[in-house]
DNA sequence: CAAAAATGTAAAGTATATTTGTCATTAAGT
DNA sequence: ACTTAATGACAAATATACTTTACATTTTTG
């Protein structure tokens, strides 16, 4: 699965650190998921979602490996 | 966050094992994500969205809790 | 350039997702 | 009513998300 959050973080122009407080996780767990080191929880993908004002598919796309 | 995989697994016509099988996970898993058990990762609610046709935000919704 | 802010990463600990196996209960079919 | 299929649930084991702390590197800004 890839994402585009640092996309959604330019375009609202915030830090990890900035987003994550906004969704309530640590700056680490912001940082991981962009990095692709974790798939994170279908509750902080529709946090995220909420945030960005755009469905989680808009920004999270399975890959065929998934 | 609630969800409405039962609904869309009634459309559809299948049974918990079968949707199981589909995605490639336990049909335990889904039984426990239908009944709020626990919370699916992403990548597992993306391919349930590709199964159903239609997005993530449509079958899994937030509640104020979360 | 120098300082500060932002990002990347790692380790250790905790919480929770997911599996497999199993059994009880309910629904559906004959 | 009987049989089978489907669902709900639990326990133990394993995998992985997420936290906190900490530090190095990169980027931004004065």
């Amino acid at each position: 699965m890839k994402n585009t959050i640092k996309v959604e973080r330019a375009i609202l122009d915030i830090t990890q650190d900035e987003l994550a407080k906004e969704i309530g996780v640590s700056r680490q767990t912001i940082n991981s998921i962009e990095k692709n080191r974790y798939v994170p929880s279908t509750v902080l993908a529709l946090k995220l979602s909420k945030l960005f004002g755009k469905p989680v598919n808009d920004f999270f796309v399975l890959e065929d490996q998934d």
